[in-house]
DNA sequence: AAATCCGCGTTTTTT
DNA sequence: ACGCGGATTT
């Protein structure tokens, strides 16, 4: 292995500052401190790590799996390491097979709980929980009534597009009963949280009733197509558990040590889950922060992480509370604002890096002037010899991106808005997606439904209702519906010969189940005819970038087929479901980032801007009016702002306006209640009232750049090169430029960053 | 089957 | 203001 790997690993991210000389031997423990080393080297039983922001968490997580590995005798095929998502488990393996590469991994499958499933690589069972509990449900699903091990996994639109065509089926009005409502009403059910979220509508019970209706019909649904949705595949693990007690125990036991990290993020079924896995032996470590939970609105229940020392009465404690990311004004901004949270466990950051600088409070005008505000910030920060990919911008609300999208497009900074979804929601994979689903389990309704007409065969409304009506006389899958001959009786034309060309498709595709995923897919592409396919998805505008997306699915498929050669087209697809971010969007070399206060966690910048700092906005006045403890709605609004917080590392500042338009309209807008909780002493404001002169104080070598110029001049400018003044606007800070550059057009200038300069000509 | 129009909703998002 | 989905139109 190579030293210089091994070294990074250890010392990787946050935690290099400290590091001292190579010691060899057992670098394990190199450069961390005492906290950190002691949830590395604590042995047996329970252990929470409060782990704060930047704290080398992650860090801390795989050296800990690693000296378990290599220090205290436990397989890697003994740990179990849960995340919440899959680029959080890429990254924590990754980081684990640095500090312990794998070996080859066919030596290690214990019998019994091996087989496909080991992963490459190490061994080591590092993954989500919905991953984790996918693979344990393709071996043991059959101890379960009714399922087999070819089951389907159902996402969310599936999964509302089936909700709805209930709704429809119960001759109820689509258009009152949301399916997307009725299966957050039905998620939130199985995972145990009843009313408290909102779903209940204000005349009760007739909806309810109404709701519980679909939700019967639905389960029983997926039962007969053999598909589990994402709650399923957690539910039915527990489901199995419960009813098979040995094989609980084979797990239980299987795993020597279970570590889950964000455990402020769990669920109640979650939740559930981790005691089974640790019921034997309690050798159990949860990582997270109670400052940072802020999916609550989804089902994250804090209290797990809060009383974990009560369902754990000998576990050990360790907090994580020095920084290793920030400076120690972002860190005192952090502290203030997070300790007038009451829910959670008592924390204080602290660096032992620079004091740095103040974090920055501007007002500006409305959304236009705050976004313009922050690119010439961000202009003045590569003027200065920073980078573009230095600076993200942070917002509450998506709504917020646009203006500050246009603003960034004005000035010609490169930006990035990081997003989710994307890749397998496009609709030519969907169906590609739903073509597999149905060659490796037929009973798939849903996947039927999605593609029996596409490429378009004839089937419409009229004959898919009459098949359905025949399959659901006979409780018959749609796909063997279509193999008796009097299915077809009441069908007639184009759509009977399309019914049958569909027929003789499946039969075409049911090898694939057998087959390498990327043969398989082969074997559809060729049956369906990609290119009529494609030419008929044709609207003008896509066409090559659907053939990339097929191109890339084939990809995917190889390097499925590659890595992972026992899973086949069963694997394949498990991962297709579950890995929504299969290629996320690899960080663009140098552009600044754009993403929402929730999107942001896990990550940090330089160069942090939170936009919109406002009342109604960052406490998001529905988060608090529709919650029934507005009190902990507001906390977690609050916990929202200090992870934004907590993400600079240099430098922090945070804008608000007094106008913002909403929707068409527009109101006036109050800084947010959270910015009179930062430290009166270590904020420096802007732009309004006395604390300009600060500001221009700081700047003004610009201010004295600014000063000497008249309309018409000849400047010249660090970026965007020479260019004449059209027009001057503004004073003091507002004070602005319109230059005409030669090689940028037009441009608007903030004269207090733009550090122009005079040419004599 | 494609084009066009109407009406609604518009916080956050993973698997 | 705007975009999306669904329904209506041709």
């Amino acid at each position: 292995m190579d030293w210089m790997d091994l070294k990074e690993a250890l010392t990787g991210g946050a935690a290099s500052d400290g590091e001292g000389s190579d010691g060899a031997g057992s670098g394990l423990l190199e450069g961390l401190n005492g906290p950190q080393e002691e949830a590395v080297l604590h042995g047996d039983g329970p252990m929470l790590i409060v782990a704060g922001p930047g704290s080398g968490k992650t860090r801390v997580i795989t050296t800990r799996i690693a000296h378990l590995v290599t220090q205290r005798g436990v397989a890697p095929w003994e740990v179990l390491a849960i995340t919440f998502t899959n680029k959080a488990a890429r990254e924590m393996r990754e980081r684990f097979e640095r500090l312990v590469p794998p070996v080859d991994s066919s030596s290690g499958s214990p019998s019994g709980a091996g087989g496909h499933a080991a992963p490459r690589g190490s061994g080591a069972w590092i993954g989500t929980f919905h991953s984790m509990c996918a693979r344990i449900l393709r071996r043991e699903i059959e101890a379960l009534d009714g399922y087999t091990r070819d089951f389907s996994i159902h996402d969310t639109s599936d999964r509302n597009g089936l909700i709805k065509s209930l709704i429809k089926e119960l001759g109820y009005d689509p258009k009152q009963f949301r399916a997307p409502v009725v299966g957050n009403w039905i998620s939130a059910k199985k995972n145990g949280r009843g009313k408290e979220d909102g779903y209940e509508l204000g005349d009760g019970s007739m909806e309810e009733d109404v709701f519980r209706q679909v939700a019967a019909r639905y389960e029983e649904r997926m039962r007969q197509q053999n598909a589990l949705d994402f709650d399923d595949l957690l539910l039915k693990v527990l489901e199995l558990f419960d009813a098979h007690h040995g094989i609980r125990d084979a797990y239980a036991t299987r795993f020597r040590h279970v570590l889950v990290d964000e455990y402020q993020d769990t669920n109640r079924v979650q939740y559930r889950l981790v005691r089974h896995f640790a019921s034997f032996h309690s050798n159990l470590t949860v990582c997270g922060d109670p400052d940072q939970s802020v999916y609550g609105w989804r089902g994250a229940d804090i209290r797990n992480i809060l009383d974990f020392e009560v369902d754990y009465p000998n576990a050990r404690v360790v907090r994580l509370e020095q920084n290793y990311r920030s400076t120690g004004k972002i860190l005192d901004a952090a502290n203030c604002v997070i300790a007038n949270n009451s829910a959670r466990k008592e924390k204080d950051l602290f660096t032992e890096g620079d004091e740095g600088e103040p974090p920055v409070v501007i007002e500006c005008g409305d959304e236009n002037d705050e976004a313009r505000e922050i690119a010439a910030q961000i202009r003045s920060h590569v003027a200065k010899g920073g980078r573009y990919g230095d600076c993200a911008i942070l917002y509450r609300a998506g709504f917020l991106q646009r203006a500050i999208e246009t603003a960034l497009r004005y000035d010609g900074v490169p930006y990035q808005v990081v997003a989710g979804l994307e890749f397998y929601q496009r609709r030519e994979i969907k169906d590609l997606v739903a073509y597999l689903r149905l060659a490796l389990n037929p009973a798939d309704d849903v996947a039927f439904a999605r593609v029996v007409n596409t490429p378009s065969r004839g089937v419409g409304d009229t004959s898919m209702g009459r098949l359905q009506a025949f399959a659901s006389a006979r409780r018959l899958p749609l796909s063997a519906a279509l193999r008796e001959s009097d299915a077809l009786a009441e069908i007639r034309g184009r759509a009977k010969k399309g019914l049958a060309e569909f027929a003789a498709l499946l039969e075409e595709l049911a090898p694939a189940r057998d087959l390498d995923a990327a043969v398989a897919l082969d074997l559809v592409l060729e049956s369906i005819d990609v290119d009529r396919w494609l030419a008929e998805l044709d609207d003008g505008s896509m066409t090559v970038d659907r053939a990339a997306n097929v191109e890339e699915l084939r990809v995917f498929a190889e390097d499925y087929d590659a890595r992972s050669p026992e899973g086949k087209l069963r694997g394949m697809l498990e991962e297709v479901a579950l890995v929504a971010d299969s290629d996320a969007p690899e960080p663009t070399d140098d552009a600044t980032k754009l993403m929402t206060l929730h999107a942001c966690k896990g990550l940090e910048f330089p160069y942090v801007f939170i936009a919109g700092v406002e009342d109604e906005l960052l406490p998001h006045e529905r988060a608090v009016d529709e919650a029934v403890e507005p009190d902990l709605a507001i906390e977690e609004e609050r916990r929202l702002f200090y992870v934004g917080i907590t993400r600079a590392e240099k430098k922090l500042l945070m804008t608000y306006t007094t106008y913002r338009s909403f929707y068409g309209g527009g109101r006036q807008t109050l800084p947010s209640r959270f910015l009179h909780e930062l430290p009166k002493d270590g904020i420096e404001g802007s732009g309004s009232s006395d604390l300009e002169e600060d500001v221009l104080g700081e700047f003004d070598a610009s201010e004295g750049a600014g000063a000497g110029l008249g309309v018409g001049d000849m400047v010249i400018h660090p970026h965007f090169g020479r260019g004449k003044i059209e027009q001057l606007t503004g004073a003091g800070i507002n004070a602005r430029a319109t230059v005409v550059f030669v090689r940028e057009g037009r441009k608007q200038l903030l004269l207090q960053y733009a550090s122009l300069e005079r040419m004599e000509s």
